[in-house]
Order: structure tokens, then sequence, then C-alpha cells
DNA sequence: TACATGTTTAGCTATATGACTAAATATAAT
DNA sequence: ATTATATTTAGTCATATAGCTAAACATGTA
């Protein structure tokens, strides 16, 4: 298959350059705590953390039970990441929420959050449109 | 909506590929000499051409009843135009084929390539119409 | 061992996307 | 004006994608 087409279609979605942008600011997150930030179910954030670990742009580190995933140093076909997170960054629809959600998120221990995560799994308090 | 993102779904499809590596090799292509590289109907390489036009990646300029596509010189968010070129068009499976097609597609004029198209609309060996 | 827990995979559903044909539009030629 | 022609839009269909829940997997803990 065509590796760079995957490039493109991992940036193609709201929710991966979540991903993306967020790791550009911090150097490791762990799933849970992409999980919280994205607000979607964990199996949704696992898939997208999958295709972008399939695109060559981020990577996982397995520790414990907990994923934490990083950008990859040596990105695939030279990519441009310096031009993406100078953009990313400031581009307001996408991260300016996300920069306070993600700053609360580092407050807390992951096991809290997968905790909060494990209990909200059904019926949180009314939060869960979409 | 979010401008940043229109940009990386327009280029998350191969066909779109295949149109900007073609608009990064030659200045500008009419409709119809796109369609004939692609090899798909002319509504569907009509409707990419609009989606990558819509990102701001390409122009469309009306001379008579063709239309002339070409790169944007100012482009959105700053995108890094040379690096895709540089990437694209040594990406094999992406161009390769495709050099040797627009090769081939710039000694005919577009009317000829046009007339082709129309007489090919339905099943390409044998219907020699007119 | 058994259980708990963080993550991923499987299975499902709704929406998005890309392909086609046919119709509509815009412009040139007669 | 009428016809021809290049392109776009409308309408349809099949596939891809993103979301969910539940089950499976992998690993730590009692």
């Amino acid at each position: 298959m065509n590796d760079f087409l995957l490039i493109f279609k991992a940036l193609a979605d709201r929710n991966r350059l979540r991903i993306m942008a967020a790791l550009l600011q911090y150097d490791e997150l762990c799933a849970c705590q992409l999980t919280e930030l994205l607000g979607v179910a964990g199996a949704t954030s696992s898939r997208h953390l999958a295709q972008l670990q399939n695109s060559g742009l981020i990577q996982g580190r397995k520790k414990g039970r907990w994923v934490f995933y990083s950008m990859v140093e040596e990105l695939p076909y030279d990519f441009p990441l310096t031009w993406l997170q100078d953009k990313l960054l400031s581009t307001k629809d996408i991260v300016e929420d996300d920069k306070k959600r993600l700053a609360t998120i580092m407050t807390e221990s992951p096991e809290n959050i997968c905790r909060r995560q494990r209990g909200e799994e059904f019926g949180d308090a009314g939060e869960f449109k979409k």
C-alpha cells in the first residue's frame, strides 16, 4: 500500500489532529489521557491512535498496563513537523479548548482518569451528546 | 468549518494526490487532461478538482469552454509545497506511471482528448461514434 | 490461582466519501 | 437562435470511516 497517502489519511480527521496537537505539547501521554481529552469511548480513541501509529507519525511505549504515546523522532518522508506544530497550535478551532483541558488532565494521575472513565462508561451527567 | 483540516482531507485520496503531482509538473492543465490522466468519469474528476480548489491548494482559470487548473501561489497555512513536490514526485506507486501518461497527454490537443472522452463514454473499444 | 485494570479487537450502525450516469450550465460555433 | 461541447451539479449506489458496546487481551495485584 501507499505509505505517503497514509500520512494524509491519518491527519484528515479532527480528533486525530487533536491527538497530534496534544502530543506536540507534551512529550508523552497515555491512552487514557488522550481518551479523556477527546471525550470519546476508549475503543474509539484507541483506533485513532492505531491509525496514527500505522502512518508512522506517533509511537506507543508500553509501561505495565499503560501505553504512552509520543511523536516519532525519525518521521516518515521527512514530514515537516515544525510546520505542523506551528500551524496546529495556533489554529483556534482545533486546539484552543484542548489546551485548557490538557492542563487539567495533567494535574490528575492516569489512575484517577481511568477510574473516572470506568465509572462513566454508562450514563454520566448527561454530558454525553454526539 | 476548519480550513486546516480541509487541506489534509483534500490530500487524503490517491486520485487527488495524482492531480497534485500532475500540477506540480506542469504549470497548467485543463480539466479534460486531468480526467484523462486519472482515467475516471469527467464528473468524478471535476468533484476532486472542486475539493482541492476548496481547500485552497489549487485554482481554476476559465478560458472559453476550458478550465485550466494550477497550483495556488499563496498557499493556505504556508503549506510546505516544496516538501510535497519533493516527496510526491519521488513516490513511485503514485506518480511513476502517470509521468509517462502525462507526457503522452501533453502531445495531444485538449480538443482531441475531449473528443476521445466523449466517444469513450460508453465502452472504450470499438465504439467509434462518427 | 483468581481477580482487577488499561488497552485493543470484534461486531454493529450511521454517516461520509468516491464512483457512476444523466441532467444542467456555460460558452463557442454554425 | 440552434446546436455542439467542456465542465459542473444532481441523484444513486457501494464502500470506507468513525462512533458505540461488549468481549478479548495483556498485565499487575491479592
